[in-house]
DNA sequence: GCGACAG
DNA sequence: ATCTTGTCGC
């Protein structure tokens, strides 16, 4: 990627950075349903492939209440600060197919954790047009912040802060297990979002089921699509 | 120039 | 992300 393509791509990121909003959209008590987004790449010959899966879950229930896939080529390159563009016309396309309509939607990967608050949670929220959360695994440094490691308690955490504002958290949503990097995407606050991720988690991972289903949704099909490909 | 680098 | 999906430990 040369300076000038990255020029466009960090304008419409700043575009979007200054109507970001970290305050919740919605009444909790109304929150119905859940998507947890994630997607896997494979290879064929020269060209790039990936299936997006989305998991709608009910926020009460936690149980999966619609599931749909996307396969498609992909190929915009995984840039470090740039995810969004590589991933998010998968996932427009899978949200295509849905026929219910979540409330809220988790990512695998950052939001406002991130050097221009523009991680994928929070670019896709202006595209999705709902509030977002995002869920990391490994930890993005942002402005040579290195993270606080949480106690060793279950819903401990450290907030991540970068030149006095709060980008989000390293949480340890159980214990003797990594923690996780939350943070916003948009039209939440990082409370809710917190306690949103924390409701969501259950023995099986340390993410929250959402990203889980979604992220074994993925496994399994690219599977499929990678072994019923000639070659 | 070197290293780091969500997925 | 992807090479790996059985195996060890609690």
């Amino acid at each position: 990627m040369n300076n000038h393509s990255e020029r466009q791509l960090r304008a419409i990121q700043d575009e979007y950075r200054e109507k970001i909003s970290l305050h919740n959209t919605f009444e909790k008590q109304q929150l119905a349903l859940v998507a947890g987004v994630d997607i896997a790449y494979w290879t064929n010959g020269e060209t790039d492939y990936g299936v997006c899966c989305i998991q709608v879950l009910d926020y009460q229930t936690k149980k999966v209440v619609e599931a749909v896939e996307y396969v498609g080529e992909v190929t915009f390159p995984y840039i470090p600060g740039y995810l969004a563009f590589r991933e998010l016309p998968l996932i427009k396309e899978a949200i295509k197919k849905l026929t219910s309509a979540p409330d809220l939607y988790m990512f695998d990967g950052n939001g406002y954790l991130h050097h221009r608050n523009m991680g994928i949670a929070t670019h896709a929220s202006f595209e999705l047009e709902k509030p977002t959360i995002g869920v990391a695994k490994t930890y993005f440094k942002v402005g040579n912040v290195d993270f606080i490691m949480p106690e060793n308690k279950k819903g401990a955490y450290t907030d991540i802060v970068v030149d006095g504002t709060i980008y989000g958290r390293a949480l340890r949503t159980r214990v003797d297990v990594k923690p996780v990097f939350l943070s916003c995407g948009n039209w939440i606050d990082l409370d809710t979002a917190t306690e949103i991720t924390m409701y969501l988690v259950e023995k099986e991972s340390r993410l929250p089921v959402t990203t889980r289903y979604a992220d074994l949704a993925t496994y399994e099909a690219r599977r499929m699509y990678n072994n019923s490909e000639g070659k």
